[in-house]
RNA sequence: GCCGGAGUGGCGGAACAGGCAGACGCGCGCGACUCAAAAUCGCGUGGGCUUGGCCCAUGUGGGUUCGAUUCCCACCUCCGGCACCA
């Protein structure tokens, strides 16, 4: 009798085997290719959680699949252990923060040596230690003599649950919630450390060294936000300069308005005395409203008018500045020229508040309408408009006109004489033309034009004496409202010098004018922001600067590194930070003129530790640098990174700076962190819902583990559903891979029946065996390769099912036999790593299989020697018949046409067509 | 609103340079073993019908094609990201 499968006892087993071995220590060796494998390093949060599991063992497989591929493969694991659950820990149950980390990393050590991954222990990283956060102030250091690192005050994002600021890259959502614990953020108004990341945003789109999802791709470009357009000069008619960004330089001549941030510095200034106490309501409640999320769905526009004026530099016009909170300070300058005409927000915002609207670019459809009212025309215009091949439409009397561009000189010749005294009617086109019954032709182009109109109108028709505006007067005829906006970039009109300028070349002609004059030039905006690093908590690496009443802000010098975090603190209830009360860290002397001075209390963002991990893993115990460049120059870049698409604009984007930055430094000599990225996708509860302890769905690895084994864990994970998508957890389906192993434990060690094992195998058994046992080395291999390990332990499943078939025939201690039990152990090995060692070890192969080369196909074995071929009427399956694989097309056809089923179709008719598809089918249409 | 991704049996999922839809597994049904149950083994398992055969089936409706889960158009649903970005 064969013992049974207890992989409770073969696991530890090996484990402890394999590490008292070594096996999986990666030590630089210049005569083999290097890979470096990397996985998402946790945060010790006490229990490693099956998320865990489903990043990491996928990624052992592969990593595990490269070295049997005969690369030096390096697959580290470390513990991202600064953050605030230790720190909440320590104030709600006392514990200090190191305890309770070094406690949890402890722990999960042990959880994660259940794996049976092949991480190389001895490159372990732990980011709260010293001797790992001193690095991160050295590169601070580095950061500030370069200017990327500085000091500002700026309106930031603030988590009152966590009571610290975050970068804006934290803030999640429409709700604006803190990425870590879901509470929404508010403004403040504070000094604060940045990285200057914008000075990389040109160069962090560039993605073309990198082999990374589509989808991180774009969120980075999205996030990133490049703009092209014009930085334009705007001066107040005090002459203080006004600065705005526009994509639309183009438009220039269209602008009627500036709008500034209610924030903007220049608002102070510039309100005058009337309208100061109205700015300041309308500023408090901007303020306000931006702390309340502004929950009020209704993006109704608000703004209030400051009482000055700016002159528009390109036509002298004289408009006035507004504040508006559809105006962002973050964005830009904090400022925009507003043009109605051809941006929505700003055409909805004269419109609510009476500004004029010039159209300053024609519109795309190259038509233009007219409206002449009831009772403003003679007798016989409808047979004149007709007979002149104008079309138009009757409602309630008036004559809705719609016309060519082309034609609207011969449309308003012909209008004009049958426009009764003291009438007008309007052509809405390329430009917006009054057409007086007596009196000129006036055109909406500047905006005295556009007082003067308006002003006729209403000395004419007492009905419109309300109107603010022409395009209010206009906007009451619903015809002509699709022809009020348009963004399109078409022919500039009503643009002065650059009237006609066709709309490929306007953006560009206009620029270049502006530059000629000196009053803007070309611009590239960006939407991204600089990193804010500064946290008001105590777990963390302190920023090492000091304030001197002297000399300022002073650096900490290289040599006085790490600024050790003190170890005695109070702890408070609210989560202040307590360094902040640490009088011993807190007074210390200025490193410049030996004065008293004070250390900044605010800590770093722990995304600076991820930034840079994947180098300090080389060498955790250096001293000399953050990383043996010895190391670093065999073993960088990473090769293959896994992890969870949370990251994308977050820590994935902050690396890849820091890899720029530190290229610069001259520490390396790439320019990407890293070179190919997969990500996962993430296990739900079996109600289909995320895990949480509130929910009650959360899978325990400890408890599985124990229950099947960690290879069953692992084979599980990686075949119930795609990597990439992830999927709910099933407790019943967790039977199927676990059913496997047993198979595999009996076909392996149960004796073959010897009746069996004395007989020969025919020949074609011998070939069917092997056929597969290549087939499967194949298929394997590609998907091991595509990421595809649902399919890859499907494979193997199936050559299962055939094994234990075959095990029931000659076959069964054949060569052939041999062969295929020694390729399903080593096609094992990856995914389950305990058993495939013990089977192979129990069957006398040498130790270990960790060690064995990965095995190869031989296309000539797997090749199949027939196939089923399809037979078809039209389109729709009909018959099959086996043949063999080199069949002539003739004679494929001959077969199809003999088929019973297709000669009851075609029933004595000649086929229409018939249609070939070699190694596949034939379709025979009647 | 904009940008991605996805909709396939009872369930998880296979198969897409257009060519046998449902690999593999779970579950379920029947049978064997058992006093019995579990475990295990064998067989079956998309739906329907007038069942030696045929019809319908890959979110919905169209289209291209000899042939569409796969390509094109429109729409619906779900998930993710962004959201007054000038």
């Amino acid at each position: 009798m064969t013992d049974p499968y207890v992989p409770q006892e073969i696991e530890p087993k090996w484990q402890q085997r394999w590490e008292a071995d070594g096996i999986y220590r990666a030590v630089v060796d210049p005569d083999r290719p290097k890979f470096y494998y990397l996985t998402m390093l946790p945060y010790p949060s006490g229990d490693l959680h099956i998320g865990h599991w489903y990043a990491m063992t996928p990624s052992d497989a592969q990593a595990r699949y490269y070295r049997m591929r005969g690369y030096n493969v390096l697959f580290p694991m470390g513990f991202d252990a600064f953050g605030l659950p230790a720190e909440n820990a320590a104030i709600k149950h006392g514990i200090h923060p190191r305890e309770w980390t070094y406690a949890n990393i402890e722990r999960m050590r042990r959880q994660l040596r259940s794996m049976g991954a092949m991480f190389d222990w001895e490159r372990e990283a732990v980011t709260c230690d010293p001797e790992y956060y001193r690095w991160n102030q050295w590169f601070f250091l580095k950061f500030y003599e370069r200017g990327l690192a500085y000091r500002a005050r700026a309106a930031v994002d603030f988590c009152p649950s966590c009571n610290t600021t975050l970068a804006r890259e934290q803030v999640w959502g429409e709700e604006r919630v803190c990425e870590r614990c879901g509470t929404p953020v508010v403004k403040k108004d504070l000094e604060q450390w940045f990285f200057k990341i914008t000075a990389y945003a040109e160069e962090l789109l560039d993605f073309s060294q990198i082999e990374w999802p589509e989808r991180v791709v774009t969120m980075q470009r999205n996030w990133i936000g490049r703009s092209e357009g014009a930085d334009v000069i705007f001066r107040s008619e005090e002459g203080d300069e006004i600065e705005v960004f526009t994509t639309r330089p183009d438009t220039l001549w269209g602008a009627t308005f500036m709008v500034l941030a209610p924030e903007h510095p220049l608002v102070e200034k510039l309100t005058t005395p009337e309208y100061r106490e109205a700015v300041e309501a309308y500023q408090y409640q901007a303020a306000r409203q931006s702390e309340i999320q502004r929950l009020a769905l209704d993006k109704e526009k608000t703004g209030q008018f400051i009482g000055a004026y700016a002159i528009n530099p390109v036509n002298e016009a004289r408009i006035p500045i507004w504040i508006a909170d559809y105006v962002l300070m973050t964005y830009g300058t904090g400022a925009i020229m507003a043009v109605p005409a051809h941006d929505e927000r700003d055409f909805e915002f004269a419109l609510k508040f009476g500004l004029p609207v010039i159209p300053v670019i024609a519109p795309p459809s190259g038509q233009a309408k007219s409206v002449l009212r009831a009772g403003s025309y003679r007798e016989g215009l409808t047979e004149a408009l007709r007979e002149a091949g104008f079309a138009f439409e009757e409602a309630d009397g008036d004559l809705q006109v719609t016309l060519d561009e082309a034609d609207r000189e011969r449309y308003i010749a012909l209008v004009r004489s049958y426009l009764k005294p003291g009438t007008w009617t309007e052509v809405v086109g390329a430009g917006w033309a009054f057409v007086f019954a007596d009196g000129p032709v006036m055109n909406v182009g500047s905006i005295e034009e556009e007082r003067r109109i308006l002003e006729r109108c209403q000395e004419l028709d007492p009905a419109v004496q309300a109107k603010r505006t022409v395009a209010e007067l206009l906007w009451d005829q619903a015809f002509y409202r699709d022809l009020l906006f348009h963004d399109a970039y078409e022919r500039m009109i009503n643009s002065g010098p650059l009237t006609g300028t066709p709309g490929e070349e306007a953006v560009r002609r206009t620029t270049a004018w502006l530059e000629e004059r000196e009053v803007g030039k070309a611009a590239v905006n960006y939407r991204l922001r600089d990193w804010l690093i500064s946290r008001q908590r105590y777990w963390g690496t302190p920023i090492p600067i000091v304030y001197c009443p002297e000399c300022g802000t002073v650096p900490v010098p290289e040599e006085e590194l790490p600024v050790l975090l003190p170890e005695d603190v109070d702890w408070r209830p609210t989560g202040e930070n307590p360094l902040r009360y640490h009088e011993a860290f807190l007074h210390t002397t200025c490193p410049r003129c030996g004065g008293p001075a004070h250390r900044e209390t605010d800590t770093m963002d722990t995304f600076v530790d991820s930034s840079w991990y994947q180098y300090r893993y080389l060498s955790p115990d250096y001293d000399q640098g953050p990383w043996d460049p010895e190391e670093g120059a065999y073993w960088l870049p990473v090769d293959q990174y896994t992890g969870g698409i949370e990251h994308a604009t977050m820590h994935l984007l902050y690396t890849r700076f820091f890899t720029k930055v530190l290229r610069d430094l001259g520490l390396v000599d790439f320019d990407e962190p890293m070179l190919r990225l997969y990500n996962q996708g993430t296990v739900l509860g079996e109600d289909g819902e995320k895990m949480s302890k509130s929910r009650g769905n959360v899978v325990a690895p400890d408890d599985l583990v124990e229950q099947y084994g960690a290879d069953t864990v692992r084979a599980y994970l990686m075949f119930f559903a795609r990597w990439d998508q992830g999927g709910p957890w099933d407790s019943q389906g967790i039977k199927g891979p676990r059913r496997f192993l047993e198979d595999v434990w009996r076909l392996v060690l149960e004796p073959v029946d010897p009746a069996q094992a004395e007989a020969t195998p025919t020949e074609e058994q011998v070939r069917v065996l092997r056929r597969k046992t290549h087939q499967t080395i194949k298929r394997c291999t590609e998907d091991m390769e595509a990421f595809a390990f649902n399919t890859y332990v499907a494979a193997l499943m199936e050559f299962r099912n055939v094994l234990q078939e075959a095990k029931r025939t000659p076959v069964a201690g054949s060569e052939a036999w041999e062969e295929a039990i020694e390729t399903l152990l080593l096609l094992m090995a990856p995914i389950t790593p305990h058993i495939a060692e013990e089977l192979w070890v129990r069957t006398g192969r040498p130790y270990s299989i960790h060690q064995q080369r990965w095995p190869t196909w031989d296309e000539a074995i797997a090749a199949e020697e027939t196939f089923t071929l399809v037979i078809q009427v039209n389109g729709k399956v009909r018959d099959r018949v086996e043949v063999p694989v080199g069949i002539s097309e003739e004679k494929a056809r001959e077969i199809a046409l003999a088929s019973e089923a297709v000669r009851r179709r075609l029933n004595g008719r000649e086929p229409k067509r018939v249609i070939y598809v070699p190694g596949r089918l034939v379709n025979v249409v009647v």
